[in-house]
RNA sequence: GGCCCUAUCGUCUAACGGUUAGGACAUCAGAUUUUCAAUCUGGUAAUCAGGGUUCGAUUCCCUGUAGGGUCACCA
């Protein structure tokens, strides 16, 4: 009831948002549509959204994990409304450098203890959290018996009625204390959940649980109903895996006497087997995508429709349309499977779309990172293997070929390695077509071989050499009777882009060495 | 085990309580192509089960079943 009534005040006003990661490990896929949600969100209302580090846990929080989510921010274009700084900061971490160059830096939980330990402190004076000094290995010990029993695995309250100067005899001996926040008992939660509906827990299955290691250590459950309060919070759109932390979060509000954000849980990205995406599900990690070279446009409209569609048929989204056409109300209550063919196929899409130039440019440092090509000036290149200078130019037609066939930025590798090779290694079985017999063969390589003759280097290109080819290939009893030993003579592939296209980049004297060594290797 | 959540084609999903249950990906077939890709055309394929409520349930309610999440001095 009373949640009820603070869940419309916190209606009231801009929407405010948030996206608060722990820097502890490459950043998931799942924590991305998380960011997305709240951003779209935000956006959609002109509200507010908001970066929150969460870095209690010194021990698991590293400064360079930050530092990637930073990146992929950049890179899928997401920003962040606030931040504690303004301008262009540099923060040392253990001689660890990042650089914001944008107008915020993201909160940070590591630099805001003092709030937490204000608010912590309110409790304590309050009567409403108190310091435990039982041991670890003890209350795990408890929590394994009742757990066995059937019951809820609670703290027993041992040290809930300890006096102050019990405390402090105990602080005097020199014993280590957590604090606990006082669950009240058999207290019904009830709350709102936007996506859920209502949702209802008992403050029995969770006791008193700890809210901070010590003053200075505050822990997460608590961190974020400080932060949530302090940065003025209405919407905590989260993931499912958070819905057992609202009821103890909305318990703290309470005792504080903040505020209750509405709530919104969303489902799960599950993996093949129906379970939460791990890395057993193959690659979690955006950073992984963006090397594999899927496009942050593709990948934000693949997540995007994860869990959440317009309800139309739509399916290709811009971000813009998708700020536009976004609504809490229809995301989905159910889990939604990671489908890569899906992204693929969206990838493949926005990879077709993509103008030629800007494709190319995407593409060179997979070329430079396969070791083809290494930068020779402006626009121009070498080609590693046979140190021959290769233009920008070029290189468009080569992906120009190509463009179609891609489902990742990474695929052009394979597909166009025959380009920068020296010699090529194929089986020579492959140049039979349709068990040609072997003279047939030879007569038909060499056939090729005749009629680029006639074709001079400076007038070699795809359409002259179709004027040729073509109708010569007319007169065999298949046109694959010409054109496939050739293609695979060019390539020394069983699929390719067509013979002509590919003869036209190679050049006359290159296509023709290659027809050579494949007489020579089945001669 | 306790608590909580969920259930439509293989996958993502649509459907004021009334539809031949729609679309997309994947898949299959055809067209096109020397091959593959792309493209176009067409096809296969789903309401977890059982009870209610109703003239009528994919839709509302209950039970069961199945799946998932969570139970830290992690977040």
């Amino acid at each position: 009831m009373n949640a009820e009534k603070k869940l419309k005040q916190s209606n009231l006003g801009t929407v405010r948002t948030r996206f608060a990661p722990s820097p502890t490990g490459p950043i998931h896929i799942g924590s991305i549509r998380t960011a997305l949600f709240n951003y779209l969100f935000a956006k959609k209302n002109n509200g507010k959204f908001i970066l929150r580090v969460e870095d209690t846990d010194m021990e698991r929080s590293k400064p360079e994990w930050e530092h990637q989510m930073i990146k992929i921010f950049e890179w899928l274009k997401l920003d962040w409304d606030e931040g504690p700084l303004s301008g262009q900061q540099i923060f040392d971490f253990d001689n660890y450098k990042i650089n914001y160059v944008g107008p915020h830096a993201p909160y940070r939980q590591s630099e805001r203890k003092e709030i937490y330990k204000k608010y912590l402190q309110k409790l304590l004076d309050e009567d409403k959290a108190y310091y435990c000094f039982c041991n670890k290995e003890e209350v795990e010990a408890q929590k394994q018996y009742l757990m066995s029993m059937g019951q809820p695995p609670v703290y027993m309250g041992k040290c809930r009625e300890l006096s102050k100067d019990q405390v402090a005899e105990f602080f005097a001996l020199g014993k280590s204390a957590v604090i606990r926040f006082k669950c009240p008992e058999n207290h019904k939660i009830v709350f709102e959940d936007i996506i859920k509906g209502k949702v209802e827990f008992n403050s029995d299955v969770m006791g008193d649980f700890v809210i901070a290691k010590d003053l200075e250590n505050p822990l997460y459950n608590f961190t974020v109903v400080v932060d949530d309060a302090e940065m003025e919070i209405n919407y905590v759109i989260r993931g499912d895996e958070h819905l057992p932390n609202a009821p103890k979060q909305i318990l703290l509000i309470e005792a504080l006497g903040l505020s209750i954000p509405n709530y919104a849980h969303m489902p799960l990205i599950l993996g093949e087997n129906k379970k939460k995406l791990s890395k057993r599900d193959g690659k979690t990690s955006v950073v992984d995508y963006k090397e594999d070279g899927y496009l942050p446009e593709a990948l934000i409209n693949f997540i995007a429709f994860l869990g959440w569609n317009p309800g139309t048929e739509k399916e290709i989204y811009t971000i813009d349309e998708l700020i536009n056409d976004f609504s809490l109300e229809k995301i989905q209550k159910s889990g939604a499977i990671f489908n890569i063919d899906k992204l693929d196929w969206i990838n493949g899409f926005y990879i077709r779309k993509k103008p030629l130039n800007e494709l190319t440019e995407q593409l060179i440092p997979y070329f430079k990172k396969a070791e083809f090509i290494e930068e020779n000036g402006a626009e121009i290149y070498i080609i590693k293997e046979t140190q021959e200078e290769i233009s920008f130019n070029t290189l468009t037609k080569i992906v120009l070929l190509y463009q179609e066939r891609l489902k990742k930025l990474s695929d052009i590798i394979e597909l166009t390695d025959l380009f920068f090779k020296k010699e090529l290694d194929y089986d020579p079985e492959l140049l039979n077509w349709k068990q040609m017999p072997k003279q047939e063969l030879i007569n038909s390589l060499k056939k090729s071989h005749e009629i680029m003759e006639s074709i001079s280097e400076i007038d070699f290109n795809k359409s002259n050499l179709e004027k040729v080819i073509l109708p010569e290939a007319e007169k065999m009893p298949n046109r694959g009777n010409l054109l496939w030993p050739l293609r695979v003579a060019l390539t020394g592939k069983k699929n390719s882009a067509g013979p002509m296209d590919i003869a036209e980049v190679l050049g006359k004297k290159e296509s023709q060495k290659r027809i050579e060594k494949a007489i020579k290797l089945i001669s």
